[in-house]
DNA sequence: CACAATTAGATTGTGTACAATTAATATTTT
DNA sequence: AAAATATTAATTGTACACAATCTAATTGTG
């Protein structure tokens, strides 16, 4: 009776716990292929932007990542030095960073494309699994932007 | 056609982004109620272990939690400097660091109980639909300790 | 027993992740 | 227009997270 008022803090009973083994266990997986192409996963998943849109100003980047620019400052320093991408200033506001790919960047698409196939290989969920998970997932991120 | 063989490298395609964006969301929540207690989320899950067990090995805490020693180490240390275990090293094998709840930690477990509920209340998921996240989180865990 | 192999934890180095602060620029308000 | 406010990045400081390496202790093997 007593201890059922404490089950809640039992590692088994919190969804938080498994969330972050399998965010943490999944990025993992990334890692060999990622270094195969010399990125982490976070330069991975800001080039991954790029390679959509080919330029973005910082602020924009950091909404769609989720990161802020204590994080993403260093990790487009870092990109910057490898030749992936360039830093300018927004020409109307000086405030704003553009980011731009360059050839180089856009090079590094074309090795980067097997990725994605070899990971899913790896998380060994069916596709009515995976479509499920990904709209759980959403509906945490979506609430939580609601709350902002 | 050319187009549809980089798709699957668009952001919105990749199930381990909505994982990393939801755990580290997830994680932030917690954020203002582990202050009041002077935990981080990574201080958090290690009591959470040490409230059900009292006494465990690193290598046990860190098997449970996926940390390795490198992590570990300086978290347990955090711990020990605010009285909430003990680290003293195992009587028949010196390899091993013995982790102890204090008294100390004891009592934080009563100022912690209120926090899954205000947690669950702010992911906005219905009893089953965490199940089944639940379900699916643990299925990506449990293969990825298969190939190890 | 001796010695090779294994195991557990600590250390080192790199790279996030984020809160808080700062500096520069742009916008709004009076 | 001047002053107050807001916005954007960069910086600073703290805390992971993990690979690689190191040290000490234990176990396995001949």
């Amino acid at each position: 009776m007593k201890n059922q008022e404490f089950d809640s803090l039992k590692l088994q009973n919190q969804l938080c716990f498994p969330l972050y083994v399998a965010s943490k266990e999944v990025v993992k997986k990334y890692r060999p292929y990622l270094d195969s192409i010399d990125l982490t996963y976070t330069q991975y998943i800001t080039m991954m932007v790029l390679w959509e849109r080919k330029e973005i100003s910082a602020k924009d980047l950091g909404d769609i990542l989720y990161l802020d620019s204590g994080t993403l400052t260093p990790v487009l320093k870092s990109l910057e030095k490898k030749n992936l991408i360039t830093r300018t200033r927004g020409a109307n506001d000086e405030r704003l960073l553009i980011v731009s790919i360059t050839q180089n960047g856009e090079d590094l698409k074309k090795q980067a494309v097997e990725i994605p196939r070899a990971i899913a290989n790896c998380v060994n969920l069916n596709e009515s699994e995976a479509v499920e998970l990904y709209r759980l997932l959403y509906k945490i991120i979506g609430n939580n932007d609601n709350a902002k």
